[in-house]
DNA sequence: TTCGCTAGTTAACAGCGCGG
DNA sequence: CCGCGCTGTTAACTAGCGAA
């Protein structure tokens, strides 16, 4: 049996298509609720007092090979109720359909949570790009962590460790459900006492993982007798590669002459490996090129003139105290304003003052700072940097510090 | 190499004012 | 009263950094 196919059964129900058309490799669907009352959020009275129309675009499931894009034509209503607090509200939608502010369809949605259920977050990325369903792997993750629910059955196998609120600054303890591999609670500090105290509330508990150091695993055995401790596979694993990478270290020599792998094939190595290989190049390179003016009899002052190092970093070559480090990160903040951090930045009122201040202190490139300024700046059509309303962090200024002097938003690898 | 977090960007939403 | 245009706020989203 045959049923024709109408232009309003390929849109969630409740909207009636407007009209469709091909924007580049998008599909584009105009739409409109079919109702003409509004329900306010607040209240819940009915209006039918149109305030004013706009157009929202919303992501549905795609079509022949092709993202679709709705772009629903929604209306803002007047509300009547005296007693209300809200004036004017936007329509609302069904929810199982499309949800307030959602840039995705109810039912695209659901296929991106069981992307994200069985994929995790940048593998279900990947394949929803090749389903034509862009989507990135944080909102993978957060849409399985919105919709997921919090177990209700009893604890019985967890996981208990150090947790950084800021690293060096403040921890907590952490306390995870090993067995549904979920985050249970947050404790304020890592005294073992409020471990204790946490533990001995939750006698259900009957195996405890914890780290190698004795607070947590005394605060098990008075909170939790008869709970087996073990030690987590994190610092088992810690242990046993820091006890190979040691003894691996003390022998590299003899190993790579047995092995004769004296020489590395960068063809052989990882993207990863290559990178460091060739900062590893680099330093060797320097190494030999101070090494080799030092026998010259060239002066530090002139070595550090010629070759561009630091006078810190070619008197410890020429002593022989560099050892190379692997992987050895600079900061751009420490790269282009050392003295720059966010108490610095925090203490200026106002953009105008930020740029005096940088301006004070010798700065002299072109700073363009980005975000919610920027957008405001396109509005006003102004240039000037005088008009930034909020402070950037450190972090940010440093990235807009440009070396050349041109203007560019952000620093790309 | 992975993955969580931060900072930046975009757009949904609400309110206000004004003209028709 | 209706509808448009503009602005401010903030939720949702993304890129990229850096710790592990």
């Amino acid at each position: 049996m045959q049923q024709a196919l109408h232009r309003s059964s390929l849109v969630p129900r409740g909207f009636v298509v407007e009209s469709a058309y091909y924007e580049g490799d998008k599909a584009v669907i105009e739409i409109r609720a079919s109702g003409n009352v509004g329900l306010c959020p607040l209240c819940g009275t009915g209006s039918r007092r149109v305030h004013s129309r706009y157009r929202r675009r919303v992501t549905d499931l795609p079509l022949s090979g092709r993202i679709v894009q709705l772009l629903v034509v929604a209306r803002r209503f007047r509300c009547d109720a005296v007693l209300c607090g809200r004036q004017i509200f936007t329509e609302r939608f069904d929810k199982g359909v499309l949800a307030p502010s959602a840039r995705r369809t109810a039912r695209l949605d659901s296929i991106v949570h069981h992307l994200g259920l069985a994929l995790g977050g940048r593998p279900a990325a990947g394949f929803a790009k090749r389903l034509m369903l862009p989507v990135s792997k944080d909102t993978l993750l957060r849409v399985v962590r919105r919709r997921s629910r919090p177990p209700a059955d009893p604890l019985r196998i967890i996981g208990i460790d150090d947790w950084a609120w800021r690293r060096n600054h403040r921890y907590a303890s952490i306390i995870c459900n090993l067995e549904r591999r979920r985050v249970v609670t947050l404790l304020p500090d890592r005294e073992p006492a409020t471990a204790q105290a946490w533990l001995a509330a939750h006698p259900t508990i009957a195996i405890v993982a914890r780290d190698r150091g004795g607070g947590y695993g005394e605060a098990a055995a008075k909170a939790l007798p008869h709970a087996v401790q073990v030690a987590d596979r994190w610092h088992l694993m810690e242990n046993a590669s820091r006890a190979y990478l040691d003894a691996v270290r003390k022998s590299m020599r003899q190993i790579r002459s047995a092995i004769g792998a004296t020489t590395i094939n960068p063809e052989l190595l990882t993207a990863a490996e290559r990178l460091q290989y060739e900062g590893y190049l680099r330093r060797e390179e320097a190494n030999a090129t101070i090494l080799s003016l030092s026998k010259g009899g060239t002066p530090i002052k002139q070595i550090v003139r010629q070759t561009g190092h630091s006078r810190g970093l070619v008197r410890q070559v020429i002593r022989g105290e560099r050892h190379d480090v692997f992987r050895t990160r600079e900061s751009s903040l420490d790269q282009h304003l050392p003295w720059l951090d966010d108490q610095w930045a925090a203490g200026c009122r106002n953009g105008a003052e930020l740029w005096r201040r940088l301006r004070a202190r010798g700065f002299r490139g072109s700073l363009r700072v980005v975000g919610e300024w920027t957008t405001r700046r396109r509005r006003a059509e102004k240039t000037d940097v005088e008009t930034l309303h909020r402070i950037p962090s450190a972090r940010t200024i440093a990235r807009l510090m440009p070396s050349d002097g041109i203007r560019y938003r952000r620093q790309r690898r």
